[in-house]
DNA sequence: GAGAATTTGTTCGTATGTATC
DNA sequence: TGATACATACGAACAAATTCT
């Protein structure tokens, strides 16, 4: 047991790469809302920001870009991404299509415990949208949807979902700054947890292609509000 | 020599960063089996064999790895992936999710000439099975679901798709050293292209539905045999 | 449209951490 | 286990390309 006892703590958190902290930092100032929609990042810049050099940032740029999170030219540098309303239509007719499947694989699987969960969550989404707390609002939706996507057992179901997630962020602030009052905060989560209770798979597909369906509707119309507004002040 | 993946137009394009055409030259590598499954690949070994520095290997390494073809552990090395049942059944139910999603969108929108490339594709495979040769045959397998996807104009459905796509193509060439007499030529991409040429839009999901259960059935069978060999042999 | 400034793409050196004998 | 070899993550400088003046 003579084993350098001298600094354990450091040797037990688990070394976290630098290009790993640096696409979580950058994440969330994306989310945030740090970084406008659209605005340029440069790697010089952030490479200075976070006190490395400009390799971790690259690699960071990589991953997000493929994420969704950016866009980049060649050569032409790296910006936040901006969203249109065809952004928004594919987001949410795609996450129908995968959640549906989570949920199909997910009612049989999860037990009282899940549902808790579930209810946990959205008590936290109401109190959120109370607290006029978007961020906040949105962190908890998410979590709803990310734990019936991880109780349906599926990896790549679970990675394709993520990006999808990450962009849904993404457009939660653009909506914020759109629509103050909060639209979405009348969306129904309770059918899905009821059909959970029930462990009704068909009644469960349902709900949640219908509560993404939803969603859809009201961001769409937002997006189409916005971008008729901006159309006339050009 | 083991060199010489510089054959096709050399400085013919100038205007392609070196990070994707090692990324694409990594891919046909892996695809036509030139790496084993399980193999590791070194950044140094690579970059003098692409005649680049280790900077563009280790770009094409992240891209790969985000697409699902290599794997690689903190600092310990990149691998090729190796595919287990497990992974059959993800990636046959999650391409089951996507493409009826694809079909739904894409049976409206296309038109004649888009059922000639179907059938187009449909005869390249089978001169392929015909010829022996599975590479070609999945290419041609490949082609035909990419026009579909291609066809229901969704930028994240088809970079999702994408991904499947090349795991699908890593698995095919997996398969080929297990089924030589190529059972999966007996599947039938029929009942697909008759759904479009009617314009029938259930009839189109049920028919890729089908078809990707069946393809996931045999596939899982066999990967299921292979394990079983190998654990005797163990 | 030419030239300067800035930013990205690429290369290579070095240190840290892993695997192996 | 201890020491060695080695691959990778990071840093820094060079070169090419783009944008701005």
């Amino acid at each position: 047991m003579a084993i350098d006892t001298s600094r354990p703590a450091i040797v037990a958190v688990p070394r976290l790469e630098l290009r790993e902290s640096v696409t979580a930092a950058l994440r969330e100032l994306i989310f945030t809302g740090a970084f406008a929609t659209g605005e340029r990042l440069v790697e010089t810049e952030l490479a200075e920001r976070f006190g490395t050099s400009r390799g971790p940032v690259r690699d960071a740029f990589a991953e997000l870009e493929q994420v969704g999170l950016l866009t980049s030219g060649r050569g032409k540098g790296t910006y936040v991404r901006e969203l249109t309303t065809i952004d928004v239509d594919e987001l949410y007719t795609l996450r129908q299509s995968l959640e549906t499947l989570a949920v199909r694989r997910a009612v049989d699987r999860l037990g009282e415990t899940v549902v808790d969960e579930l209810n946990g969550h959205v008590s936290a989404m109401e109190v959120a949208f109370a607290a006029n707390d978007p961020v906040a609002a949105a962190s908890a939706d998410m979590a709803f949807h990310r734990t019936i996507l991880e109780g349906a057992d599926h990896g790549r179901l679970l990675v394709a979902w993520e990006r999808l997630a990450d962009q849904t962020r993404l457009l939660m602030h653009a909506l914020s700054q759109i629509l103050p009052e909060q639209r979405l905060g009348g969306l129904d989560h309770g059918p899905i947890v009821s059909a959970f209770e029930t462990g009704d798979t068909v009644a469960a597909e349902m709900a949640i292609a219908d509560h993404l369906d939803q969603a859809r509707s009201i961001v769409m119309q937002s997006f189409a509000a916005r971008d008729a507004a901006s159309d006339l002040s050009d």
